[in-house]
Formats: structure tokens, sequence, C-alpha cells
DNA sequence: CGGAATCCTCTTCGATACTG
DNA sequence: CAGTATCGAAGAGGATTCCG
């Protein structure tokens, strides 16, 4: 059993449910779809498969993740987050955006995790303004290619390049982090070289990192 | 020092910051204000003086909580937020509305933390429900009463009431955890005289709990 | 009396090895 | 592939003691 706050409080309810160690990174291996046992230990560097078979059993135990079998051919085990788990997506984002503010860029040595735009994107979206944005970004950053859909203030975010993009441009991982914490212009960062435009410059960066930002978010939820 | 996971990503890293148990309820007891030590090892039952101590001195190397000496009629140290700290509040409160879903109204045994209304308010308020809104409400709820002010989109909690309230309500907890959280009517609760409305019933019931919730936030959001 | 450091026991973690 | 079993090391919780 998990270890409790015996204090009847929201909070110490959280925790209880997904405050223990290692227990909000299986919720974020989680969010963008169902993993196996050994994906899972992968995603998470240095878990410990005790450790994380503790974890499973209690965070199912809580509603948040469901054990499912799948059909015959690749009759592997799947844990997928259920409902109430998805709901921890607002939390863990704001979570995110507040430890992305003192992470600063990565550096060479930094692994970062595959696939973490999926997150990434998503966390960054700032609500207020993609109001009524339809509009499709390619992004390139280091290695890593995403395409980044925004409409009816939802975001969609998925690996790869589409062709029709409404912005289509590169950049390295420091470039993209010094932007969308807002220490690096856009303006500047394009007269040094640091970003490469490609076709379809219908918008401008400025606009993207306006709505992808965890600099600006305090000002405009508050 | 703190455990860490190592990887390159803002939820392990906000999580090398607060992740350790006991530290984000440190966060909750510093949300409306300095206390002392003493004051945190009482508001947070169970925690032991040197997990604290511990805790403590980690946030303060984080940059999330920092250590002031009160002038000398009351020469007591007291620890604070810092302003980092502070933006701790919207991840806490996301996490604390998520954890309201299933905390389920409080029995006769459970120990409400004091002031809990203090955070609670602040924490279900819908921000674009809010929008506009220029009110008071004086909320008595069992033995606690607070007076909630709307305005500029802000909301501003205290204890006590005023006289000049827009809505002035008493009713027990759990007709007020039932409320907020969707599953009561407010209709109903007053039909079945769960709740006593006061002078200054210019503002219903319904209005306030369209405003503060922990049920609708999703489609608000979304 | 407020603010801790110390000591002790118990649980949990992380790593490796092993099994259906 | 999906875990369980085991073991040393680290951390939690509790009580006591110390310092200003």
């Amino acid at each position: 059993m998990s270890k409790r706050y015996d204090q009847y409080c929201p909070v110490c309810h959280a925790l209880g449910l997904v405050g223990e160690r290692w227990a909000l990174l299986v919720v974020r291996e989680l969010l963008r779809g169902p993993k196996r046992y050994t994906d899972l230990l992968e995603g998470m560097p240095g878990v410990g498969t005790n450790v994380l078979a503790a974890r499973l059993r209690e965070l199912e135990q809580g509603g948040i993740v469901r054990k499912r079998k799948l059909p015959p051919p690749a009759a592997s085990t799947v844990y997928e987050l259920t409902e109430y788990g998805q709901e921890l997506e607002e939390p863990l984002y704001a979570l995110a955006r507040w430890g992305a503010r003192t992470l600063g860029p990565p550096g060479k040595g930094d692994d970062l995790y595959p696939d973490w735009g999926l997150n990434a994107f998503a966390a960054l979206l700032n609500t207020e303004a993609a109001r009524g944005v339809e509009e499709t970004y390619v992004m390139r950053i280091g290695d890593d290619v995403y395409t980044v859909q925004l409409s009816d203030g939802q975001v969609h975010v998925e690996s790869g390049a589409v062709d029709d993009a409404d912005l289509d441009a590169a950049m390295g991982m420091a470039t993209f982090y010094g932007m969308a914490s807002g220490e690096l212009e856009p303006r500047t960062a394009l007269e040094e070289g640091r970003v490469e435009l490609f076709a379809g410059k219908r918008v401008n960066l400025e606009r993207f990192f306006s709505i992808f930002s965890f600099a600006a978010r305090d000002q405009v939820t508050a």
C-alpha cells in the first residue's frame, strides 16, 4: 500500500494517488497512448522492475491506469490511462511548465526522452492565444520533426512533417528552448542564422511562440 | 541531496525540486503566507522534525522557499515562498482539483486543516466564468466562515464575514462539497433545507457554483 | 519555548538475478 | 516479454536531546 498523508485535503489525497516516486512519470509515459511493461522500463531509466510493478499496481488500484490484453496476433499486455488518469494531463502540464522555467536548455550529454515534443507542444499551448486559430506548423528541432496542428482551440501533435504547413522551421534545441522561454527573440535568432525557414512562411515565428511558450503563461493566466 | 531522475525533461526536473514526500505540502502550507517551523510541523501531522528540516533545506536550495528573520519584538524565523515558489500555485491547485474529484465529502472523523477554505476557493475558481464579475460572497461552511471577493478576474479570500455581501449562505461541509462537485443541485439543496440564505441574496447559489467548482472545469478548459 | 540535530527502527529503493 | 525474489543502501517516522 502506498503511503498516505493523514489529512482530509485534496492535495493530500492526490499525492496519495500519484505522489510517490515514479508514479507521475508513468503517467507521463502513458499520456500519449498505451505502452507495454518493457517500453515503460525503457522510457524511465533507473526505475527498477519491482518498483515499476508496484507503481502500476497502485495506479491500477487508484483507478488511474488500466491493464489490457491485446487481441491474439500481438498478444501482449499493455497499460493505458483510464479517463480519470487522462485528466492528470492538465496538472502534469502545469507542473512541467513550472519546471521548464528553471530547467535551462539541454546540454550535449542530456538525453531527451523519445517523442518529448508530443507532450511539449501540448504543455506549452497557450489556450487563450490559440483561440480561433486554424493553422499547421512543422517544427524541426535537432533531429526531431513534429507537425503541430491548431484547430478549434485544440492542439494535435504528431511526429513527422506535412507539406502544406503554414510555418516550417528548423532549429537546434537550445534555440527552440530560448524562444519558448522568452529569452531569445525570434527576430534575433533569425538574424543570427540559428533558424532556417522553409516553404510556406505564411506565419512568422513570433506568432508561433506567442502561442507556444512557458514564459508568457503567467501574464496570460493572471 | 534529493533524489533525481536522470532524464532531461521538465516533469523530471520539477519532481526533483518538489517531488519528494512532504515537499508539496510545505508549499501548500506556505501558499497563504509565511509560517514558523513549529506551525509547519503542526499543519502537517506525521511529518517528523528531521524530515521537515531536510525538506526546508532542499526547498531553500531549489529557490522555492526562503528563510527570513522577523524584526526584534517577535524575533522568530519564518519560512516563506520565493516568487518562483509562488508560481507553484497553479500546478498545485490543478492537482488539488483533480484530487478533489475522487476525494468525496469529509466524514465526521476527518480533520480539515485550518483555513482550508483559503486555498479551496482559489483552487476552485473558474477563471473564464469569473471574467468581469465584481461580487462578494460570504460562505459559512460548517464552523468556518469565509468572505470571497471577486474582482477583475481575481479572487481574494479571507476568514470572517462582511456585511454587504451579494450572497450570504450557510451550509454543512457535505452540502458544500456536493454542490462544488456538481453532484448536488443548489436548487435541490435549498428545497431540502440544507442551505440557509441570509440577507443580500442578490446573487443565487447556481451562479456561485458555476464560478467555483471542480466538476465543470474540464468542459471549460477544454 | 521555538528550531532543529541525533539516534534508532522500519520501510522503501535500486540493482541484479531469476522464473512463467 | 512480464514480471517476482532477493539483498544492500538509503530514507522515513518517532522519540529524545540539545542549543539560543
